[in-house]
DNA sequence: TCCTTTTTGTCTACTAGTAAGTAGATTAGA
DNA sequence: TCTAATCTACTTACTAGTAGACAAAAAGGA
């Protein structure tokens, strides 16, 4: 393997193997990249990511329950922003729109369109990530709704499906299409469809502590 | 390999061997299956498969612009079904929701999932297709609205584009979700959203010539 | 403090299996 | 007899995963 000379243990190695994995994950899908791929970015050996994680499998359920509590953090910080419902949905979409502009798309998108060959283990994760998601968009659609804020038509679950539907589309042909553009402007309707007139407050300024969500 | 008995050369091999590759870059994405898999499917070898698609990007190449030929047709019949914008774009979503209740994603949904692993034939082919689609749809919607029928708001092409981009996205979340129903509600509010009122007519006719689109 | 033992993280060197792709013989039909 | 289509048998490269040696640090005891 490439590393000859022998490096010193570094205890943040976990960390940074899911950095990057995600990344991977993120770019080019959950059977788009190897171990090898890991190893060479990092300048380990495979056997050393083996080490932190037996199987690719395992891998890939972490950086799932990873990736949902970081969002579910982003989200909780958005509640605690104290914004109104249509500052709470400008906020929530910019946290679609950071992963766009580091060139990502959703890990948990890229992983649906995978779903048939996922491992089981992970399959759950993804479930339970858009259930999550859709939980809490849910509620603030029909918080919104009852502030006679925002305009929702039918059971809010729906709607928080299909908006979350249509980010993750937009994500997608985005990337397709080469234009961060092209999210926003779909995004920009979306809101629209809900949210009449322009928000009262800006949108949570964007954290970057790490690599997602 | 298995077949071990010569079995007679059969014209439709070509189309075979589409209708399978098709069926799973639609299921499991370009990454997630090999030739091996298709020639098990169909029983044959894998050098049979080299002989009429020299190469995996090739074979991905002639599935995109078959698949984009057939999506236009499809688009062509709804054009002269004569039917009013809302009937046409009612059409428009059935031929999404066909390809769901096959359990499959949209082959350039998928793909676009994986463009950046794709070779480059393929991605030149994806971008033509989300093109001609959007040119069709932008066309529906400005129609639409030209004559009063259907509530579109600012640039036709950008409603197109996103409308494109949720239908692709419910798709995918619905498949995550394992259920139909998800898409087919997400659908309704889209429709709902440009159309306001029930569709005068009725979609066009399902058909069932091939595997697609 | 010095010495031993254990733990942690890494490496080299391998396995078995699968990937795409090729060379060349063989068959069947026009 | 020629050509299209298929087969057998292979290559090279990569896949996830494993066994076991090694080094450094941490922990414990005298």
């Amino acid at each position: 393997m490439a590393p000859t000379t022998q490096t010193a243990p570094r205890a943040d190695t976990s960390a940074r193997i899911l950095a990057e994995a995600q990344r991977l994950v993120q770019t080019r899908g959950f059977n788009g990249f190897s171990y090898a791929d890991i190893a060479a970015a990092l300048g380990v050996t495979k056997a050393s990511l083996h080490y932190h994680f037996p199987s690719k499998a395992e891998l890939g359920r972490r950086l799932i329950d990873r990736y949902r509590e970081h969002f579910l953090e982003a989200l909780r910080r958005i509640d605690e922003s104290g914004a109104e419902a249509c500052g709470r949905l400008h906020a929530y979409i910019a946290i679609y729109e950071r992963v766009l502009a580091d060139d990502r798309m959703c890990l948990c998108g890229m992983l649906a369109a995978e779903y048939a060959t996922l491992p089981g283990l992970m399959r759950d994760g993804l479930r339970t990530f858009f259930q999550a998601n859709e939980d809490w968009l849910a509620r603030l659609l029909a918080e919104g709704r009852a502030v006679g804020e925002l305009d929702v038509a039918g059971d809010p679950r729906e709607a928080a499906n299909a908006l979350t539907g249509a980010l993750e589309g937009a994500m997608l042909v985005a990337r397709a299409h080469g234009s961060t553009q092209s999210f926003r402007s779909s995004a920009t309707l979306l809101i629209a469809s809900v949210c009449g007139t322009s928000p009262r407050t800006t949108p949570a300024a964007p954290h970057r502590d790490g690599p997602g969500p």
